[in-house]
DNA sequence: ACCTGAACACCGTTCAAGT
DNA sequence: ACCTGAACACCGTTCAAGT
């Protein structure tokens, strides 16, 4: 059962390559936390230690995956498109990539998030955006929407793993009052960066920063009162 | 050094609350990947069993790390500001109480995410949103705020963990090209939200829900095409 | 009410050695 | 080029029993 249905199995050896996508099997099967060195070990037949020689821990595994997944992301290329639709379209192409595998939006996000991987989404987004926005810009909002996104689709793998748990918890609270369903939350939440964005002057051939449009500024220190 | 400097070991017992306290210094010390519960119970001079006393298990006691952390956001609370400025000293607010606490925002975030703890910062952003928008409207707008927040300080934390271990790996990406440091960064994606938020039909007191400004629908299914 | 002692069932990683 | 065997230094959690 282990070895048998192993299509990476042809020898006794393996690629990198092999290794990767027994791990992706692994977690969308049984999920994030199951997935260990130990048990991608035995689903390859294979000692743990093999592991390393292909990858230097499980980090580096681990960034691999989110790249696979984020580059999984195919929005539809139509050039005719402006700024707006292309990043909107880079952002559900995103999303869609992200919920394709268990705990997917979760990988991406850590590897992410320790500066590891998943550069393609951003890069991806910052080019659409640089269709309206100068550089500085554009990356800033890049970061702004890949954040939101997410951020967004995490919570939605992690209620869908509550629901088929049967954990019925109280009703997600970043949903309350709301009858929309996810995809609909999710628009609101692009529409509402893009739609920021679209009221900062864009700059697209302009290489002066754009000024940050600051609406308010209380409280902006690191430290915090006292009692 | 175990035992004598630690201010909740009167006598030989504890109470939840010194088990919360013991651990958030564990955490600003050395970080969330040394706060295990074999090294905070060392720290408390008691057997590692003992914490299962005070907590059923280890998620369970981050998401009341994630609580204490959150609720140490103490924003201005100037009561005749609209609700972008109101909104905006809390998103600013939030950001100074995760910086305050190593690996802060991770702790707040993964709780979030499996939708334990960290009720607060959204409960604090969506009664600020709710002076000028719906239950429905401000319900999504503030969990889009708290997805960049965390997201954001996430970020910025693990740069200055990668920084104080000389760690010197590439400029981040997602402030590529913008010599702006990162508490303008995070204020740009505030102003985007909240710019965007400022241009949907406010509905302060109307049920009805805010149509969704759909500024283009491509590509929009689950399915990704086979190669 | 709070903790000990001992165990269970695991982890990631290293490294010399094999083929 | 790729893997074994064996070890190191850990984890979170349970549970009967103690005070």
């Amino acid at each position: 059962m282990a070895s048998s249905d192993n299509p990476g199995a042809r020898n006794g050896r393996h690629t990198r390559d092999d290794v990767a996508e027994a791990a992706l099997r692994i977690l969308d099967d049984h999920g994030l936390p199951d997935l260990t060195m130990r048990r991608l070990a035995a689903a390859l037949d294979v000692q743990p230690s093999a592991l390393y020689w292909h990858f230097p821990n499980k980090q580096t595994l681990l960034a691999e995956l989110a790249d696979r997944i984020a580059d999984r992301a195919r929005p539809r290329p139509d050039p005719d498109a402006d700024w707006a639709a292309l990043a909107r379209a880079e952002a559900f192409g995103l999303r869609d990539a992200l919920l394709a595998y268990r705990d997917g939006a979760e990988v991406v996000s850590s590897s992410f998030a320790l500066g590891l991987g998943a550069s393609t989404p951003l890069t991806r987004l910052r080019a659409a955006l640089e269709r309206g926005f100068d550089a500085a810009t554009s990356a800033r909002a890049a970061a702004a929407l890949l954040h939101f996104v997410l951020g967004h689709v995490s919570h939605e793998q992690q209620r869908l793993q509550y629901d088929s748990l049967g954990v019925v918890t109280a009703p997600d609270p970043a949903v309350a009052d709301t009858g929309a369903d996810t995809a609909e939350a999710f628009a609101f939440g692009v529409d509402l960066l893009l739609e920021g964005l679209s009221h900062t002057t864009p700059a697209s051939a302009d290489p002066t920063p754009a000024p940050v449009p600051t609406s308010a500024d209380p409280s902006f220190s690191t430290a915090s009162a006292p009692e």
